[in-house]
RNA sequence: GCCCUCAUCGUCUAGGGGCCCAGGACGCUGGCCUUUCAAGCCGGUAACAGGGGUUCGAAUCCCCUUGGGGGCACCA
């Protein structure tokens, strides 16, 4: 198996979604998974681009038998240092009769193209110099003109291939032109190149996304030319965005590592990008990487593109930062913690504290980067809120002010400021008050976090502590003050 | 325009002639639990694109239509 991407972007997840498909196919049988670089496009080749590859990989732990940084016997795996092959090649079809040089100029094709869509007829190559003579060829070549070579394909026939996926397929020899193989820069197209390559690395599957489909046949032809014995092809269904066309930049979020920026756990997006065109049986929707590669196989994987469903991989992300070990989970949100809270909370973060929060949050977070929002309260030295949020219905601020006077001196009393202290102590005050629990612990919270929605109250306060939770109570008296005086 | 391909709830999917007046999951929604928010539990909503065949019997097989997707570069 192979993984063949070109360093022209950050590959997005449907590019990752392929590559781990591949992978999964390895590991399930055994075999070996090849990592090669397909740079042949010197133009598009982004800076950056091979680390966002590898990196992506690597996050998602897909570990590759040959290629980059750990070699292998079929090397080298970056195509811009395969060259002579590719030359080798080409030029041993054109000299079997199976290829042939085309001077013709981008200028006088892309007329052509334009003239054929005027007309309605499907834009292909004219086969201008298909039929050059050899002393003609060798006239224009000392001409200065640098031809490419463009492969011969039949002009009559059927080509049929069987995908290990949809099955027979069938093209018209007549409908394919006779593409290029080697540009005039010297690098081969990827039809050339992905051949030579497949072959000589000895890949015996080849498993890409749909989009490659329709270029097959040519794959075909091209082994036939050569003499070599085509390799198996699989292809997989596209992943769309939600118009359903073919996920770009304009979908948002699409690059993988944008995902982990967004607080995706790696087994999560391995769990979903499986569960996009492959899937177990009619109800497993949580599966383990190993659970994923032991049953693997391509009878499962669907035929139908699949639309990116960011709503059911949040909740796929929750439940997987559920499962978390408190120490685990502490671990990966303060990356997130120190980058997203405010300013003026001073870093480093303190593991000890962080260890008592990340409880508290974990049943709430769906990714790890809404930490911050459910926490900040936590590490500010005072929430800024609407003072109106301490009010309950048919409760004045009076009365509010003197529960939480209350509270404050009981509070100042207590040794352990725990749950297990604070729950019992504050529901009987919460009774002898006359009041119902949910206003004098609504205004609790509101005191203590700034916010009507927040972890549970005594765990809270514990977490917190008991100067600060006292210093807020104080502070929320104080703003009592000021809104009655305001009236 | 031409070629290829696909077609089950809004979305991801199970289903490969009777087990299906179609199952699971997300979402949405009703209830329970409850100090809020979540989480959890119980329930509900919602689909076989249409039309012809084949068959005792079709979501499942065949054909047509329609619709979607992809391709048609000196890009991969």
């Amino acid at each position: 198996m192979r993984y063949a991407p070109s360093p022209t972007g950050y590959p997005h997840v449907g590019n990752i979604r392929t590559a781990m498909f591949n992978w999964l196919f390895a590991r399930h049988y055994g075999g070996r998974f090849v990592l090669r670089i397909e740079d042949t496009d010197v133009a598009r080749t982004v800076p950056g681009a091979l680390e966002a590859i590898l990196e992506s990989l690597r996050w998602l732990n897909l570990d590759w038998d040959e290629g980059p940084e750990v070699g292998g016997g079929y090397g080298p795996y970056v195509q811009s240092q395969r060259l002579p092959l590719y030359h080798e090649a080409a030029e041993r079809l054109v000299r079997e009769g199976h290829a042939y040089y085309c001077f013709c100029s981008p200028e006088r094709l892309e007329q052509m193209r334009a003239e054929q869509t005027k007309r309605k007829e499907p834009p292909r190559y004219d086969r201008l110099c298909r039929c050059l003579t050899t002393d003609q060829a060798s006239d224009k070549a000392t001409s200065g003109v640098i031809p490419v070579v463009r492969f011969k394909t039949p002009l009559e026939g059927l080509t049929t291939f069987t995908d290990l996926i949809r099955g027979e397929v069938t093209f018209d020899n007549a409908t394919l032109d006779d593409f290029v193989l080697l540009k005039s820069d010297g690098y081969p197209t990827y039809h050339m190149a992905s051949i030579v390559d497949d072959h000589s690395m000895l890949i015996s599957h080849v498993m890409r996304a749909e989009e490659w489909l329709s270029s097959t046949p040519r794959h075909v032809l091209l082994y036939r030319a050569l003499g070599w014995e085509p390799p198996q092809f699989a292809h997989l269904p596209m992943i769309l965005g939600p118009d359903r066309s073919k996920l770009s930049k304009r979908h948002g979020a699409t690059s993988l590592i944008e995902y982990r920026e967004a607080g995706f756990l790696p087994e999560t997006m391995v769990n979903f990008l499986a569960l996009l065109g492959w899937s177990l049986d009619d109800k497993t929707e949580l599966l383990s990487r190993e659970e994923i590669v032991k049953s693997f196989t391509l009878e499962h994987i669907s035929k139908t593109p699949a639309i990116f469903n960011r709503e059911k991989l949040e909740w796929m992300n929750g439940v997987y930062i559920r499962s978390l070990k408190v120490e685990d989970l502490t671990n990966r949100i303060i990356p997130f913690l120190e980058r997203d809270l405010p300013p003026g909370v001073p870093r480093p973060l303190s593991r000890d504290y962080v260890l008592k929060i990340a409880p508290l949050i974990q049943e709430r977070a769906r990714t790890l980067a809404e930490a911050a929002q459910l926490s900040d309260f936590f590490f500010v030295v005072e929430p800024h809120y609407d003072p109106a949020l301490l009010l309950s219905k048919n409760t004045g601020p009076d009365d509010i002010a003197n529960a939480l006077h209350i509270t404050l001196e009981r509070l100042r009393t207590i040794e352990s400021f725990d749950t297990a202290r604070l729950e019992p102590m504050l529901r009987s005050l919460a009774a002898e008050l006359g009041m119902k629990t949910g206003v004098l612990f609504g205004a609790l919270r509101t005191a203590t976090t700034g916010r009507t929605a927040a972890p549970p109250l005594f765990q809270t306060m514990e977490a917190l502590g008991k100067d600060r939770c006292l210093r807020r109570i104080e502070a929320a008296i104080d703003l009592l003050g000021r809104l009655e005086r305001a009236k």
